[in-house]
DNA sequence: TGCATATTCAACCATTCGGTTGACGATCCG
DNA sequence: CGGATCGTCAACCGAATGGTTGAATATGCA
């Protein structure tokens, strides 16, 4: 279980892999879907998505040709608690996140 | 604070970091007494804790010969709003927590 | 069958990471 | 002053990270 945390935090620790959370928070995703905002190779984007299946926070399902990618949230409990631990009680500012969420897309157009 | 993310989640995905954070829970500490748990050199801690400082989740004090180091919980918040915001509102279990941060310790003794 | 599409694999590269050891700069104290 | 303690610095090491490119593997489709 501290593995699985230390792979939970790691797979965060990239703004690259952040935003591709903040993109299948919208909707399940094919891979080539994924990479198509970002500005390295699909194999790279292949590469991080490995990572956050690995820590669990996405799946990824193969059907026909097209590998569909999608979050799976509750492999955040762990890493939640372990913060919350540190008294971040407060209520959370839907306000305040959804342009915090802006701020860590690559673009400024979505 | 993109950057800023990055050296938060960066500074939590090592367990020896992670158990240095709570060890900070109970009291600030001296970088020696930080170091005594564990079974790597002094020189290995400090820069844990030089990473920890960067990341800001705890501040350096020199008084004397002595630096200490102390828990800023406040530097976890944008880490928490960001978690939060994938669906972890439940209330936390602080029993639960408690077992958690055991678990994380280096050695069953304290 | 044969081509295009979707994705991964393999090899490589530069950088960072976590660790070590030994020397060094401060600071306290007898 | 001189020795002990506190902590960091510098150089080094092996392994991991994030990226690339080109080849390979499936799968869909005309």
């Amino acid at each position: 279980m501290d593995q699985q945390i230390d792979l939970i935090f790691a797979a965060m620790a990239d703004a690259t892999r952040r935003s591709i959370l903040t993109l299948l928070l919208e909707d399940d995703m094919a891979v080539s879907d994924v990479a198509e905002p970002f500005a390295i190779s699909l194999a790279a984007v292949s590469k991080h998505l490995a990572i956050l299946t690995r820590a669990g926070l996405i799946s990824q399902e193969k059907r026909g040709r097209v590998k569909w990618c999608k979050l799976e949230p509750d492999a955040l409990r762990a890493a939640s608690i372990w913060l919350q631990g540190f008294g971040q009680f407060d209520a959370v500012d839907l306000d305040q996140f959804e342009r915090f969420l802006k701020s860590e897309l690559p673009a400024n157009d979505f």
